[in-house]
DNA sequence: CAAATTGTTTAGCT
DNA sequence: CAGCTAAACAATTT
C-alpha cells in the first residue's frame, strides 16, 4: 500500500471521526495498550508516507499495511482483523498490517518529506537526495525518510516518465535532472491517488508488470535492482543508463 | 498452481 | 560502529 492510498483511507474514514467504536482484534497489543483505546473517540485519522495514523484522544495508533494488508469497510473478508473498529451498523477491518500504538505521539513526523503532503518541500527532497550520491535513483525512490509514500510502482512509473535507467547513480545526475525526478514524483503520486479513486490506476500503468515497452514496443527489462533488490520493469532502450 | 509480491524491522555478521 | 545480509512476517493475485 502506497501513499496516495493512505491518503484515500483517510478520506473514507472521516466520517467516523468523532464517533467512538468498539474496538477489537488479534494486533499484539498489550492490555495497557487496548485499554487506551477501548472507550475512547476516534478524534483525527492522517497519514504520513505508508502510515494510517488514528488519534483516540490522547493516544496515536500507527497502522502499517506492508506487502499484502488491507482493509475493509462494512465488507469483511471473513477472517480475523489485527484491528476492527465497530460504530453500531458499520464496522472497519484492518487485516495483516501492523498496528503500533505511538508512545510519544506524532510530533517526530516530518510532513515536509511525505510525497502526499501540503508540506512536502521539493527543496528538501533535493538536498536530502543529493547526500546519497553512490546511490542508485531505485533506491533513493524508495527511501522512506526521503520520498515517504513511494512504494514500488511508483518507483518504477516515474522512472519510467523520465526516461531515467532505474539502477542510474544519483551522483551522475545534474541539478537539473534531479530536480525533474523530485518533480515528477510529487506529480506521478498525485496521479496515481485520482486514478485510484477512479478505480482505472492499473489501466494507466505504462511499464509495471509490463512486457512491452509502450513507446518503443521492444520487450521491457524485468529485473531486481539496487540495494533494496526491488522489482524494476524499464526498456534498456528508451531508459538510459 | 507455483510464483511473485503496492514493505519493514530486527538480529547477527564482517 | 558502520554497513551489509538473511530472516521473519503474511495472503492475495497472476
Amino acid at each position: 500500500m502506497e501513499g496516495p492510498s493512505i491518503v484515500i483511507l483517510v478520506e473514507e474514514l472521516e466520517p467516523f471521526v468523532g464517533k467512538k467504536p468498539k474496538v477489537d482484534g488479534s494486533a499484539p497489543l498489550s492490555v495497557a495498550e487496548w485499554k487506551l483505546l477501548t472507550g475512547k473517540c476516534i478524534c483525527e485519522v492522517r497519514s504520513w508516507g505508508k502510515h494510517f495514523l488514528i488519534r483516540f484522544e490522547e493516544t496515536w495508533v500507527r497502522i502499517h499495511f506492508l506487502m499484502f494488508g488491507s482493509y475493509r469497510i462494512n465488507h469483511s473478508r471473513g477472517r480475523p482483523p489485527k484491528l476492527r473498529f465497530r460504530f453500531g451498523k458499520d464496522e472497519i477491518e484492518f487485516y495483516t498490517c501492523s498496528v503500533k500504538i505511538l508512545e510519544q505521539g506524532i510530533s517526530d513526523y516530518d510532513w515536509s518529506i511525505d510525497v502526499m503532503s501540503k508540506k512536502w518541500s521539493a527543496g528538501k527532497a533535493l538536498t536530502n537526495v543529493k547526500k546519497m550520491p553512490k546511490s542508485s535513483v531505485c533506491d533513493a525512490l524508495m527511501d522512506q525518510s526521503i520520498f515517504a509514500g513511494v512504494g514500488n510502482i511508483i518507483k518504477n512509473e516515474v522512472l519510467f516518465l523520465q526516461r531515467m535507467h532505474p539502477e542510474r547513480r544519483i551522483g551522475d545526475l545534474n541539478t537539473e535532472e534531479l530536480k525533474s525526478l523530485v518533480r515528477s514524483t510529487r506529480a506521478y503520486c498525485k496521479k496515481f491517488y485520482v486514478w485510484k479513486k477512479k478505480n482505472i490506476l492499473k489501466r494507466n500503468w505504462q511499464v509495471f508488470r509490463k512486457k512491452t515497452c509502450p513507446e518503443c514496443l521492444r520487450t521491457l527489462t524485468k529485473k531486481h535492482t539496487g540495494i533494496g533488490q526491488r522489482r524494476s520493469f524499464y526498456c534498456i532502450k528508451c531508459q538510459k543508463k
